[in-house]
DNA sequence: CAGTGGTCTAGACCACAGC
DNA sequence: CTGTGGTCTAGACCACTGC
């Protein structure tokens, strides 16, 4: 059970560059180099490089070498999705409305599309152990296959509303994350009787060709709902 | 300038995953039959296979072969700092104090110390056009080569606050993003006189080890920041 | 010019799936 | 057993860099 020697020239240069033996912006031992200390061909030592540099660590440029990657400091992953996620879950939903209506003229700007086009207008009530925790809002332009029925609607995430009309894999999403505090109608849907901060979170969803399909807003009790971001 | 096999191999597998002729859960084609397809030795077409995988659109399992893989909808990323993000960015830092400290029991438990040991406090506000916008605390376990100079902490990042001592690549990072009401030292800090909700955003960063280095939270007025994560 | 990385081949041997 | 993917070699030719 040993491993492979690509596996092991990236272990080795990983461990180099995380105990600062290598630094941003040094250079990785050339190809040739690698292969002579490791006694393998080329094609392995640059399969090596490869998984190195598909995980963010090196970049090559042509002619003059591989070199060790700046860290993304900044860069997070979080899971969202307007039911589920890592510190909290909704159990029930309810539908408060399905519509058709014509967008103003935010929602038409929002949707890149004119005003004198029909969107579907969804809102419903999220509920934890019974309580209401969250209050939602869709806008969709009509797709073919989309769900009608209010059965699926309640119950489903954003991109199962669009889907299967359009492809998963073929879909971006945006999120804007931010703090409010409630109106009179969502303090009432919410049952908030004093002081109370919103999370609220907004979707975009585009088609493949960046056209945008639609725009969700969730509004979150502040005391209910936290949202959790990793590091690589 | 006629782009290289393998790549073409990628976009041809792409294109039929996102058109849905090839759904998550679908075989893609054996190796041996891209190879006959588009003329390729075997290694040519294991690099397109490769990207494929890397970028999360397949996985392979040894001696059954690769296969769609379901895409990850709920995961998106986002670039933050606090004092720079996509909306929004800090012009300006005060350092309102800079202590050692010994931790609460909550302290205590999030750094996973003993509560004899010495804590470093920084308290900081963060100005945008003069106006204090945020509220900013870090607790710090104390690395060698740690800055203590107030020059050099007043504009710092949390990641640049334990740098050098700790080479960046090996840090991991975790935030969680939630709403809340002020309390009344906030409120005065951040010269907030109605209603107005707080985003908050805690951070904490683990060395490579994933023990705890520091902790951080930041409260910006609601009415200032926007977080913007993406997918894909 | 020599040194670098980028692409590619035509084989090889192995371990594992499934019949 | 055949078919699959996983690892690996020893070459090749190309384009680019920098002296």
């Amino acid at each position: 059970m040993v491993s492979p020697v690509y596996l092991r020239i990236v272990e080795d240069i990983k461990k180099k560059i995380n105990s600062a033996e290598l630094k941003p912006g040094d250079t990785v031992p050339s190809e040739k180099a690698l292969c002579d200390e490791y006694g393998a061909s080329r094609m392995t030592v640059r399969k090596g490089l490869a998984v190195l540099a598909s995980e963010g660590y090196i970049y090559s440029i042509p002619g003059k070498g591989n070199f060790v990657r700046k860290p993304e400091l900044n860069k997070y992953t979080i899971y969202y999705s307007e039911l589920k996620n890592s510190i909290n879950s909704v159990d029930k939903a309810k539908l408060l409305e399905v519509n058709i209506i014509m967008p103003g003229d935010k929602l038409a700007a929002d949707l890149q599309i004119t005003k004198n086009k029909n969107v579907i207008l969804i809102r419903r009530l999220f509920y934890t152990d019974g309580e209401p925790v969250a209050y939602d809002i869709k806008y969709l332009l009509y797709q073919k296959g989309m769900p009608i029925v209010e059965k699926e609607i309640e119950h489903a995430t954003f991109p199962e509303m669009l889907s299967p009309g359009v492809p998963p894999f073929a879909l971006k999403k945006e999120i804007i994350i931010y703090a409010a505090t409630p109106g009179e109608d969502i303090k009432r849907y919410l049952n908030i009787y004093n002081e109370l901060a919103l999370l609220v979170v907004e979707q975009k969803i585009y088609n493949a060709e960046n056209k945008p399909m639609g725009l969700g807003i969730t509004y979150y009790r502040g005391d209910y709902i936290k949202l959790q971001g990793t590091s690589q």
